[in-house]
DNA sequence: ATTTGTGGTGACCAAAAAGTAACCAATGGC
DNA sequence: GCCATTGGTTACTTTTTGGTCACCACAAAT
């Protein structure tokens, strides 16, 4: 059956996404950002299995592809609130679908290793 | 601004996909297989700065989940046809969309790491 | 004077992923 | 008998990524 798709991807524009945000905390980062902003102090609490420093670099790094803002307070304590730029919340529809896919494609599989703790919204 | 966004991403499901295929290979074997079958002697060809081994292992995972079916005749010089699964050709339409999203949102970026070779369509 | 809280940084180490190169089995063609 | 072909495998090395832990600056509260 040599069939032929017409959805074909462009693979260079798929490689750079997958250089972006396929790897194993961006996705997680993006999905709590999707919500609203937050501190470095609470995304840290929200992924209790990532070190600070890895935390640190992949902000870093979201926000050098402008998927992220940064707003650094001249507070003391610090406070460094992150949240998605426009570029990213384009992105959000499709993680949404493919998620959807991983949920009807193995629903059978138990994701017990979802790293993070359900996000607490705040009482408005 | 304290936006919410209705398309929230399932983590779990997102974090799953990713461990799937975002990685180094994957997306780009997936894209080469979206308008065929292809042997393992072309894959490699198509790839060339894959190694063997490595090339084996993705292809190995991707069929662990059921995302290539894999097809070994027995001749001599054996020969290997890998296929994507209908499992697979579900994610073609997200993959194209994120590679759209890539190229609208990074239109300057020249994608000249795209690790492939341009595919040869056989003549019919 | 010391402790507390925040958002980091830096040196160092461990694990995972990827790369290299040699090797193999079986058969057909010379 | 010997080489070429195909789809791998194996042992070993390198590169990339992630993780630990100590440390820092500053001000406010105790």
């Amino acid at each position: 059956m040599a069939r032929k798709y017409i959805d074909n991807p462009n693979s260079c524009s798929l490689v750079h996404t997958m250089n972006i945000i396929g790897n194993k905390w961006k996705p997680i980062i993006i999905y709590l950002l999707s919500n609203g902003s937050l501190r470095f102090g609470q995304l840290n609490a929200l992924i209790p299995a990532i070190s600070k420093k890895v935390l640190t670099n992949q902000l870093k790094e979201l926000e050098g592809d402008q998927l992220l803002l940064r707003q650094s307070f001249a507070e003391i304590p610090p406070r460094v609130e992150y949240s998605l730029t426009e570029k990213a919340i384009g992105l959000l529809p499709i993680l949404k679908r493919l998620s959807e896919w991983a949920d009807h494609t193995y629903p059978e599989i138990k994701f017990e290793e979802c790293r993070i703790k359900e996000i607490q919204h705040k009482p408005t």
